[in-house]
RNA sequence: AGUCCCAUAGCUCAGUUGGUUAGAGCGCUACACUGAUAAUGUAGAGGUCCCCAGUUCAACUCUGGGUGGGACUACCA
């Protein structure tokens, strides 16, 4: 027996998803996918890391679709394209949840718990979700290779990151620095922005806030603000909630573009005239009519016109020295509140230092006894006692009479334990001297927003801390010159948030004070003066031995190390992680200890530097990197640009002075389906395990990457999912099984010699001109990374032309018969509709199609290759698409649907057959157009015939459509008159429009002059008859029924009816009746005239009609013809 | 606060370089068709193309300003 195409009882995506699986498994079919075909040799892709210590959600199966999908695409195209899977392994997230499980703190570790075991709990802890990730890496069809994944904690990755950081190093772009950052000093440690974000931490608390008087002092710059002023000087206000940074005050900034307003009027305490200088905007605010105060205006002046004036040190504690206590202008001040002139003390403010350091403003810092300098607070969050402060410091720099009260005070009473809230605070003091001073003009308790430590719930400070930073600074054109040869998708990421984000770029600080991280490979004395950075284990076995020598340390952990060998035996000799790397103590040149320094690098160096350390490079791979370096595509959520997108960046770019990634999709997030943030606490996640278990991975990423482009927001909807299943996958599914059941019963195999394409009928020649239509567009699509326009391409393209045109019209030639041309050619053509839709969907739904393709060929065994993934992806022939014939078939399609329409009008059923159609027909090339596909029109309608009619008859009604877009520059601003007076033609001077070819319209008088090119001529009525009318297209109908064809209509009623017995009783397709129907008067000429008709279309023997009596036994039927019952007898005939 | 994305039918989305009647699918209503049948067709209802202003003969489309939703970054007197 021949073989037969596998047929199905249903759609089961789930079960083919399983089964496909089972096959790759079996066939190791990702593996043998990996090689390059035609020399295309490598194309490069990067996996972002998961962290693996949370569930993969639905948003993973989203951007690992897109992933996938192209890296499947590119190995059909011919190319190798090598997946290796990586994981994250370190940071916040895992440290968070190794003490939550372990119910522990950071304050525990080193106490409850050592650094060992703690750091031994993340390093377990990290891989708890592995199962989970590489259960739905297999199940949602994501190929990439977890067998030899790249793991951030792994030293031999560590190492790799080492020797990125000495290349940095030694390039002068790694060094240490200060910069604020928030700060708890209650808790003793800085504090990241994630701490920052944690629910609670931002919380309304009551402050002292303080208008300040600064005076400005009288020079060449200021003295305009003097002229005509009857006060002693002149006052600059701001605004302040922490009095307690007034003291480290060094500046004062403006706003270059705000107004800014001279105000006499007096001093609430004092009573004293004075003359004020604010924002003009903010006068009503700051003198509301509450207040009370009398004010006049001076004058106004621009921020800009009030740059570099010299004002006196409000508080004179500490001296700053030089460019001090000067105006500064800044973008950032605004006049939403306050006095439109922002305080700064660089020391306590990531704006002011910033704003401090462009315009050289020094910030307020003291001298140490132990020789450091630091600021005006110490780490306690006590302004920093005497005792503390060297000597020689004070003497010169510090006012004690005026400072002595106030050092040591605490400067938010939280931080002291035996103060209470009823205490008085050093906001309030410092505001009460201000006042007695004469230098506060306001000041009030208000409520406003402020971040709170998340462990110990007290306010944070915003506090400058050594970090170590790269210089990314020193590379940002070159950065944003790589940038722009980056092709992002969308493009606006990459010029707008990224871009934008380049050109601000700040230096990246890469401190973090945590314990489960890449250490910082820096080792230094404790006066800070000597310092090496170590670049690989060889290198730090040779420092170790050094030490040795030297005494500071017994013994070498790596002394049996061996350069040279990466195997994980020999990289696993020492734990780069702490504790074990700060065990290590080196020697410096002139001999002294040096200790690592504490920090840990950000997390996201880790995930940047990947390309580099997945290949453990350059202790490995170094001949080969080329092949591995830069990648061609890069896909991840558009929530990475800050994050992995730009550390690939940075480094690459720092390192080897190239892109990183050449091609990028960044996708948006999936909300739910009312748009909300997807989250655990509002349990609206959707579980991407139970979806691909109830839906299929197919329908789940068909939905994902078609419904809206990756890049806009997903609002995730159950419902589509079901959609794109019944929608794309049924009609597929469906066309699918009515070609295996005929061409089971046919016996094609698809194996057959080809019926030449030119010699296949038009409807042939039209889907095959179609489908090489398509796969110009999907190729390119792909190509362009536009997955979406590629899978609705593809959708349509199946549903509309493939399904509910070609196999509808077609249905017949599949029937009955033997095995002509025209059949074959009919088998032909379908099959490879369905094959090539196959391959070219693949990558979007690798399970179904693979399905297909392997059904297809386990009969006609046209390919070799055992899946539909190792094909090559099909290429269009330029020969096979004829434009002109695709015209033709939606001319067919249009007017099908226009005549059905009108049948529907009149209430006209198709199955009775018509006389004829009346088709307007004055243009030749339509005629000609129309005459090609008359046949399928007249068969899809049931009608007989057409009669052209021209508008010689006089019979139709011809409209003009000024056609805007040619009319529109020649007629300019009268075009709304010209339309008009177009459409106002009369018939006779259209035909004479026509006849012509041109127009003389009057418009006020002058004459224009139309050609018949400019507008469109269509006929819109024919009077007396049924007519419709769509774009340019007209069909009129002819509903009159005759006698003939009411019998016709009959016959074709019974077959109707016949059938449908035929299937209820269970009959075969392929087996023979007889039939039997009542002899009422009203059917039996139909029936004796058409009863060869009836009998060939139902495979009956005998269709005869005998009186009511006659038909009786189980297989009489009584049916509905005509609204009256008839006896009709269906049964089988044996043989 | 800054930067970016999004806003078109009840829902999900198309809508070319501006061109005058803004489309599809789903859903709803009615009808039809049927050897693909858990499929299909036709029709109907359903729109302030988020709002305002501008440019233009002409704006869903371009410009500016808002509003709403979302993301990232930052966090401020």
């Amino acid at each position: 027996m021949s073989k037969r195409f596998p047929e199905y009882k249903g759609l089961d995506l789930p079960k083919v998803n399983n089964e496909v699986l089972k096959m790759w498994d079996d066939d190791d079919t990702f593996r043998r996918s990996l090689r390059s075909r035609d020399g295309k040799g490598e194309f490069v892709f990067y996996e972002g890391p998961p962290s693996a210590n949370g569930m993969p959600g639905i948003h993973h199966v989203m951007s690992r679709a897109i992933k996938d999908a192209i890296c499947r695409f590119k190995t059909m195209q011919g190319y190798e394209v090598k997946r290796k899977a990586g994981w994250d392994t370190h940071g916040l997230p895992v440290e968070l949840g190794v003490e939550k499980s372990l119910g522990i703190t950071k304050e525990d570790i080193g106490t409850k718990i050592s650094v060992d075991e703690y750091n031994a709990a993340c390093r377990r802890d990290v891989m708890k979700y592995t199962d989970a990730w590489e259960d739905l890496t297999r199940h949602m069809g994501y190929w990439i290779d977890m067998d030899n994944p790249y793991v951030t904690y792994d030293n031999r990755y560590i190492e790799t990151l080492w020797w990125l950081l000495k290349e940095l190093y030694n390039k002068g772009l790694l060094y240490e620095g200060y910069t604020i950052q928030p700060y708890s000093p209650a808790a003793g440690t800085g504090l990241s922005s994630h701490e920052l974000n944690m629910p609670g931490c931002y919380r309304d608390v009551k402050d002292t806030t303080c208008i300040a008087l600064f005076s400005v002092k009288k020079n060449d710059k200021s003295k305009f603000l003097f002229s005509g002023i009857d006060t002693q000087g002149v006052k600059i206000m701001a605004w302040t909630t922490t009095p307690w940074t007034l003291p480290s005050n060094t500046a004062l900034a403006v706003g270059p573009e705000i107004k800014y307003a001279s105000v006499r009027t007096t001093n609430p305490y004092t009573s004293e005239p004075i003359t004020v200088i604010l924002a003009e905007e903010l006068i009503p605010v700051i003198f509301a009519p509450d207040k009370k105060l009398e004010y006049t205006v001076n004058g106004t002046y621009k921020g800009s016109e009030l740059k570099g004036i010299d004002y006196e040190q409000l508080i004179d504690w500490v001296n700053p020295g030089e460019g001090a206590f000067r105006v500064i202008t800044g973008d950032f001040v605004t006049t939403v509140d306050g006095t439109g002139i922002v305080h700064i003390a660089p020391t306590f403010g990531a704006d002011d230092y910033r704003a401090g350091r462009e315009h050289g403003v020094p910030p307020l810092l003291v001298l140490m006894s132990d020789g450091f300098e630091g600021p005006l607070v110490d780490r306690r969050g006590r302004m920093v006692p005497m005792g503390d402060l060297d000597q020689a410091f004070i003497a010169t720099h510090v006012n004690t009479s005026t400072y002595g009260p106030f050092a040591g005070r605490y400067v938010k009473n939280e931080y002291n334990d035996s103060l209470t809230e009823a205490d008085a605070t050093l906001d309030v003091d410092i505001a009460v001297m201000l006042k007695q001073a004469g230098k506060a003009f306001r000041i009030e308790k208000q409520i406003h927003n402020y971040p709170h430590c998340w462990r110990t719930d007290k306010p944070v400070l915003y506090y400058p801390l050594d970090s170590w930073f790269i210089r990314t600074t020193a590379l940002r054109d070159r950065l944003i010159e790589l940038n722009n040869t980056i092709n992002w998708k969308p493009e606006s990421t990459g010029t707008g948030r990224f871009g934008k984000w380049l050109e601000n770029l700040v230096d990246w600080n890469l401190s973090r004070s945590r314990y489960w991280g890449t250490p910082l490979p820096i080792w230094m004395t404790e006066d800070r003066q000597e310092e090496i950075c170590i670049g690989s284990l060889a290198e730090l076995k040779i420092e170790i031995t050094r030490s040795i020598d030297a005494g500071y340390m017994t013994r070498n952990p790596l002394e049996n190390f061996v350069v040279g060998d990466n195997s994980l035996e020999n990289y696993s000799l020492l734990d780069l992680h702490r504790p074990y790397v700060d065990e290590i103590v080196l020697v410096s040149r002139t001999g002294r200890p040096m200790r690592r320094e504490t920090d840990l690098i950000d997390v996201w160096f880790d995930s940047g530097a990947m390309p580099y350390a997945q290949a453990h490079y350059p202790f490995e791979n170094k001949e080969n990197f080329a092949e591995m370096f830069p990648a061609d595509f890069i896909a991840e959520g558009v929530d990475q640009t800050r994050g992995w997108f730009f550390t690939l960046h940075a480094i690459a770019v720092m390192i080897s002075d190239s892109v990183s990634y050449k091609n990028i999709i960044s996708n948006g997030l999936v909300l739910d389906k009312n748009g909300n943030k997807m989250s655990k606490r509002l349990s609206n996640a959707v579980d991407p395990f139970s979806t691909i278990d109830q839906h299929g991975s197919d329908a789940l990423r068909w939905y994902m990457l078609t419904n809206a482009q990756p890049w806009d927001n997903l609002r995730f909807d159950i419902s589509g999912v079901e959609e794109a299943k019944r929608k794309f996958f049924g009609t597929l599914y469906n066309t699918y099984s009515f070609f295996a059941l005929y061409a089971n019963v046919d016996g094609f195999t698809g194996s057959e010699p080809q019926v030449p394409v030119e010699r296949r009928p038009e409807i042939d020649r039209w889907i095959i001109s179609l489908l090489n239509t398509l796969i110009k567009e999907v190729t390119e699509r792909y190509d362009d990374y536009d997955i979406t326009p590629a899978g609705r391409a593809i959708s349509d393209f199946v549903t509309e032309n493939l399904s509910n045109w070609y196999v509808r019209l077609n249905r017949k030639r599949y029937w009955g018969g033997g095995m002509d041309d025209d059949k074959l050619s009919a088998y032909q053509t379908l099959y490879t509709c369905l094959e090539t839709v196959a391959i070219m969907a693949a990558p979007v739904i690798p399970f179904f199609t693979d399905r297909i393709f392997t059904d297809l060929n386990s009969v006609s065994g046209k390919h070799n290759e055992g899946s539909v993934h190792l094909v090559a992806f099909p290429s269009y022939d330029k020969k096979l698409i004829d434009k002109a014939l695709e015209e033709r078939m939606e001319i067919a399609q249009k007017m099908s649907s226009m005549i059905l329409a009108l049948r529907r009008h009149v209430n006209i059923r198709v199955r009775q057959p018509l006389a004829r159609i009346m088709v307007p027909a004055s243009d030749r090339h339509f005629r000609k157009s129309f005459e090609a596909v008359k046949p399928l029109i007249l068969a899809e309608v049931n009608v007989k015939e057409v009669e052209y009619v021209d508008d010689t008859s006089g019979l139709l009604i011809r409209k003009v459509k000024p056609n805007f877009k040619l009319l529109g520059p020649k007629f300019g601003k009268k075009m709304k008159e010209a339309g008009a007076a177009i459409l106002a033609l009369t018939q006779n001077e259209i035909a004479e429009f026509e006849k012509n070819g041109s127009l003389n319209l009057l418009l006020d008088g002058e004459t224009h002059t139309i050609t018949t090119a400019e507008v469109e001529i269509i006929s819109e009525d024919i009077p007396g008859w049924l007519v419709a009318n769509e774009g340019r297209l007209t069909v009129a109908l002819d509903i009159t029924v005759t006698e003939d064809l009411l019998h016709e209509g009959i016959a074709r009623e019974f077959v109707n009816r016949i059938q449908n017995i035929r299937k209820e009783r269970g009959f075969e397709v392929t087996d023979k009746i007889r039939v039997v129907i009542e002899d009422l008067p009203f059917v039996s000429a139909a029936v004796s005239k058409h009863s060869d008709y009836i009998a060939s279309q139902t495979l009956a023997l005998d269709v005869s009609l005998a009186p009511a009596s006659a038909i009786t036994g189980p297989a009489a039927r009584e049916t509905d013809i005509e609204e009256q019952m008839v006896r009709v007898l269906v049964e089988k005939v044996k043989g």
